[in-house]
RNA sequence: GCCUCGGUAACUCAGCGGUAGAGUGAUUGACUUGUAAUCAAUUAGUCGGGGGUUCAAGUCCCCCCCGAGGCUCCA
């Protein structure tokens, strides 16, 4: 007998030589029916795997987040094999799912796929669903598997994975009559019909091992479900998010506006977008003054001199904007890093004064290629909520501390929940010293631990010049965006002959880190837009109050209410526009302001306000002065 | 920069060889209204740019520019 230990501690005992499938039946028949694939010790497996041995056993049925991705995998397998009856030429290469659902399949082939072609897959996908046959597990040895690629498939993509591989037998899935099977570690759905629901979405090209010097392959996306249903809660989850793009919102609201006109990357920002920038502005201020930052101002263009001792003309001029002048050579700033180097090595600063904080609001100005531009989230012109800061070396991990302290603050005062740290450690080609990388890594991760945030590490993904922390923000309907980072710099500093002068009385060269919370303050302004639907929290909304008259006899009244809010520093507008009282509340409403005030015969008498706030509830005879404090308490709240 | 799909009025889009259209907006006038669109008039475009085919081209063909979705880049 096994003995297996289920989630909930209790422990069942199988005879040896069951399968996983055979152990659900066991619990009972509707599990048994439910289930997609199980964990053994944590590894995700089959139905059809064999438990030898005692272990940790948990069943996956479709309610878990992990049989969906198992599914969805499963789902790559079945679309490339239609992609491979239906096109001959194609090679598969990879295709794994995705986050937070669907999936993908890379295929080599001559010829991108046509929106027709995308059909036809569709079809071929639902006839192979439809024949529900099982996934089937073979093993085979390593050398047979590259035998198999080389000879029979003629797939260089698969040999070359297999090369890489350190194991020695490897696992293949087919499904239908076998013909086509694919070199997978699994674990996969049973059975083809178990894909109840599934949308091929578009095709883009996408470079083998992300590398633009490699084959271009063509992506081709899909996303699979247990139900019908769901697929449908997806595809309204997608058209959601098509109606928060905030390009849309951001012209809706009157906020900003990108075109090429006036050229592509260089969005003009409205009095009402840079209302909200200013807000995230004054936040910054406060907390970084309260911080111990020090806000300096650096220009937006320097003399070539600079920029070749920070290295920038050898390494990112194809990035920058030139100028040309009287036969000098200027570059417009894309980093801010430069100008504080230069402020921090005006005077000469003893060991005793560290750290120093310099932080910044910089507006800089890099030439993005044109295919990455999108809205607000990637232009050309844009201001990085930038800091740098200059310490020992034992002073390293408390700085972290702090910054990600601040990090958590202001995530959570702009309305988020969830945000995921992340550690990037030392790359192939880097400069600095092993015992820096070392130091600056483990403080990096000590800092964390201290403040008992769980991470991940990306091994190797850190930059040439440092070690640092991401960190990944989860919006309200479930997309990541990369914001802040912390980046230990061991480069600018010798760049620019940083110093400080110890206990000894010697120039020494102190620990460096930038980062960035709001990253590009641009890019954050859409991703609250997208965050909050347009519907932007009462301390964020650009107009808080708006004052409608019923007649133009209550015009003075309603220019008085909209002072006494603006005396308060509440950013209150009257409508005194000659329309209609009822478009003018269907104007505001969709101008999604928060409080909507209508004043009439009865509240000039009585002195108060008719006050509809969002979700359409009407509340008559309120004093002015009571949502005044209302609003300053939902300020201060950051509600 | 690469692949796919697009570009018609300020916005959303129809028209797909035969006289450039609709809704929204904007402007003006009338209306003075008690809680999500008052009525009317006016304004609308080198149909992204260039070249070609045709008696005739938003419409078919070629080149370029720009955008979207991906990929890449993110010193």
């Amino acid at each position: 007998m096994v003995k297996l230990t289920l989630p909930d501690e209790n422990i069942l005992e199988i005879s040896k030589g069951k399968t996983v499938r055979d152990a659900a039946l066991q619990i009972g028949q509707g599990l048994a029916d439910a289930s997609i694939a199980a964990k053994i010790n944590g590894k995700l497996v089959d139905l059809h795997y064999v438990i030898e041995n005692d272990a940790d056993f948990e069943i996956l049925t479709e309610k878990s987040e992990e049989a969906l991705h198992v599914l969805n995998h499963s789902a790559a397998h079945i679309m490339a094999e239609a992609v491979v009856e239906l096109f001959p030429n194609a090679r598969p290469t990879i295709g794994p799912s995705i986050e937070p659902v669907g999936f993908y399949y890379d295929f080599y082939i001559e010829k991108p796929f046509t929106q027709e072609d995308l059909d036809r897959i569709q079809k071929k996908v639902d006839e192979i669903i439809a024949e529900d046959t099982k996934f089937l597990r073979e093993e085979m040895s390593l050398a047979e598997a590259i035998k198999y690629y080389q000879k029979v498939e003629d797939n260089k993509f698969k040999v070359e994975i297999l090369k890489e591989m350190e194991t020695e037998e490897v696992s293949f899935y087919s499904h239908g009559n076998g013909a086509f099977k694919d070199l997978c570690r699994g674990p996969h759905v049973p059975s083809t019909k178990r894909v109840k629901a599934i949308k091929i979405l578009n095709a883009s090209a996408a470079f083998w091992r992300a590398d633009a010097n490699r084959e271009s392959l063509q992506r081709v996306y899909g996303v699979a479900f247990f139900n019908p249903k769901e697929l449908r809660k997806h595809v309204n989850m997608l058209e959601e998010a098509k109606k928060r793009d905030h390009r849309i919102i951001g012209r809706q609201l009157d906020l900003f506006d990108t075109a090429d006109e006036w050229g592509p990357g260089m969005p003009l920002i409205f009095p009402k977008g840079r209302a909200i920038l200013e807000v995230m502005r004054d936040f910054w201020n406060k907390e970084h003054e309260k911080a111990g930052y020090e806000i300096v101002q650096t220009p937006h263009v320097y003399k070539e001199n600079v920029w070749q001792t920070s290295g920038h003309t050898e390494y990112y001029v194809e990035n920058m904007f030139p100028v040309n002048l009287k036969g000098e050579k200027w570059y417009v700033k894309p980093m801010n890093c430069p100008g504080h180097m230069m402020i921090f090595n005006r005077r000469t600063y003893s060991y005793k004064e560290l750290p120093i904080r310099i932080g910044e609001m910089g507006t800089v100005y890099r030439y993005e290629l044109s295919g990455a531009l999108h809205g607000l989230f990637r232009i050309r012109s844009f201001t990085q909520d930038d800091a740098h800061l200059f310490m020992l070396s034992e002073q390293l991990e408390d700085e972290i501390v702090d910054v990600i302290q601040m990090i958590n603050h202001f995530y959570k005062a702009f309305g988020f929940t969830d945000w995921e740290f992340f550690i990037s450690t030392k790359p192939e080609e880097a400069i600095g010293t092993e015992e820096g990388w070392e130091h600056a890594t483990s403080s990096l991760k000590n800092a964390l631990v201290r403040l008992d945030l769980p991470y991940k590490i990306k091994a190797g993904e850190g930059v040439f010049y440092g070690p640092k922390i991401d960190v990944d923000v989860k919006d309200a309907i479930g997309r990541r965006w990369q914001l802040a980072t912390i980046q230990v710099d061991f480069n600018l500093p010798d760049r620019f002959d940083i110093n400080y002068i110890g206990e000894d009385g010697q120039k020494h060269r102190p620990f460096v880190i930038h980062r960035v919370i709001f990253g590009a303050t641009e890019r954050f302004l859409a991703i609250l837009i997208e965050h909050y639907a347009g519907k932007l929290p009462v301390w964020l909304s650009p107009i808080q109050v708006t004052v409608i008259p019923i007649t133009d006899e209550h015009i003075e009244y309603a220019k008085q209410v909209s002072l006494n809010f603006q005396n308060e520093g509440i950013r209150a507008e009257a409508d005194l526009s000659g329309e209609r009282m009822e478009y003018k509340i269907r104007q505001a409403t969709m101008q999604k302001i928060p409080y909507i005030i209508n004043v009439g015969d009865k509240e000039v008498e009585a002195q108060t306000i008719a006050v509809r706030s969002r979700g359409n509830k009407v509340e008559f005879g309120v004093k002015i002065k009571n949502l005044i404090e209302k609003i300053h308490k939902q300020m201060e709240n950051y509600e």
